[in-house]
DNA sequence: GTAATACGTTACTTTTCAGTTACGTATTAG
DNA sequence: CTAATACGTAACTGAAAAGTAACGTATTAC
């Protein structure tokens, strides 16, 4: 679970998978739905998409019948967030201000 | 810049570029400084992993000499935050419920 | 019960990307 | 001024990952 965070990385560098997770914020949708999002790209191609998202927890699958519906986890992306993001933040304002010196140098 | 965002994903995506953001957080740092701390990769790997990061715009570099001063630009993590983690934020106390619910069924 | 629907598995091709090798330039220390 | 240092460019290799194609299974509507 340590270095997991890797994994949880490289499936959010996908653009399809995040577009993936865009549509399921607002709600569950089941596999054929959110393939059909995707008319430049075959089911199977999607469909490994999913599965991507699902190994690392960022989606949730539940059978029901034939169907099997999506609903996202964004446990994971707060994993990232609390590792990666918040001990940046800090440097978001101080970032401003050395660019703010560069600037006032020429 | 709209969607330079993936650039900035897939930059992040690497672990190896990931460590080198990590150091520049305590400074900047010159890129033999940097190539030192990889002693299981060549300089020309680690020289190309900033590459990318300064195409993306996360390293800022300097000449200063014969030295290439490297420093952070914690900037592009800011959009990453305010598009992809912030609007998931608030749905990391829903899915503690939803989880909460599932337990509770059992 | 059969046909359509929803999804899965496997094998293959293509592309992308990390990493190395080889050669080259600019800067500075002595 | 020459030798070591610091960094760069370009071409190649290998492995991972995205995408496709072909075939197969379970479920449900009629």
């Amino acid at each position: 679970m340590a270095e997991d965070l890797d994994n949880i990385w490289k499936a959010l560098s996908d653009p399809t998978r995040r577009t993936i997770l865009d549509l399921l914020r607002q709600g569950p949708k089941t596999t054929t739905e959110i393939v059909e999002v995707f008319t430049d790209m075959t089911r199977f191609a999607v469909m490994k998409h999913i599965d991507v998202l699902r190994d690392v927890g960022l989606v949730i699958t539940r059978a029901e019948g034939r169907r099997r519906v999506n609903s996202l986890n964004a446990v994971p992306i707060r994993q990232i967030y609390e590792r990666w993001v918040s001990p940046f933040a800090e440097l978001w304002s101080s970032t401003l201000l050395r660019l703010k010196d560069d600037v006032e140098k020429r």
